[in-house]
DNA sequence: GGTGAAATTCTCTTCCT
DNA sequence: AGGAAGAGAATTTCACC
């Protein structure tokens, strides 16, 4: 993990359908030594997977809440039936208040109910508090 | 926008080194029927950009924390300031207890104190409440 | 590790249906 | 809008440094 490394992460992040030659170009290596520092970071797994970014509004999602979700017991092992609620996005053990914290997209304010009432089924949950977005200022990658 | 461009979406998601070839017979087109799909999605931005997901604990951001920051007056102009920020990732106008919500990496607890000093310094903040990711089930793409 | 070039595969335009 | 085909560009491999 060099500068170029790092350089090469941050021209894919912004832009993943450059070619090898553009970005060999641009960090001063040819483009078979470009594509061999890329192929290693993703064997290494740094780089993760290469995706699309797409508008969620577009595509029907248009609210966008975080859930704190609060537990009685232990809830390590939530995970499995947390990931079967298709409308969450992220979900995090916390140090704090309560014990989870979710990120939900759903269509509307009616189906955001529609998924807490699903957390809610999940055992150890104890209580939930939404938190609505009203503006996304930004979303991005770090550089 | 009908179930063709949905399942491109999806496949595009889930690997968007693909070729057009192969997302073409996953669909049921010709090469340069999907190619020409996926041009249009992108150009009615629907498809933002093609990225990469980056693993951010091996570039060295190994704290994942939320801050809910609270202001005395409207802070809709405080973007600018906030995204001058490097390691806020996100930035939302909630409806809520707080005025704002941030998504924050830091390589430890002393840089994530370090970025609390700065918000603070951001014009009508009056407090922040961090919030501390223990542990991280999942972030993902939504199907 | 990196280079340069060859071989293969993909992209993307054009024309036709 | 989709299909077929060809020119041009990109990926990927390989011998050599």
């Amino acid at each position: 993990m060099d500068d170029i490394d790092r350089m090469l992460i941050d021209l894919l992040q912004e832009d993943a359908t450059q070619s090898y030659a553009v970005l060999g170009r641009a960090v001063g290596l040819s483009s078979g030594a470009a594509h061999e520092r890329v192929r290693k970071l993703r064997e290494r797994g740094v780089i993760r997977r290469t995706t699309i970014e797409v508008d969620q509004a577009a595509l029907g999602r248009a609210v966008t809440a975080y859930v704190l979700v609060e537990g009685s017991t232990w809830m390590g092992d939530s995970a499995g039936r947390l990931s079967a609620i298709p409308e969450i996005e992220e979900a995090h053990v916390i140090a704090g208040p309560a014990s989870v914290l979710l990120k939900v997209r759903t269509a509307g304010t009616r189906e955001l109910q529609d998924v807490l009432r699903r957390v809610f089924e999940v055992d150890g949950v104890t209580g939930t508090q939404a938190v609505v977005v009203l503006e996304t200022f930004f979303e991005r990658t770090l550089k």
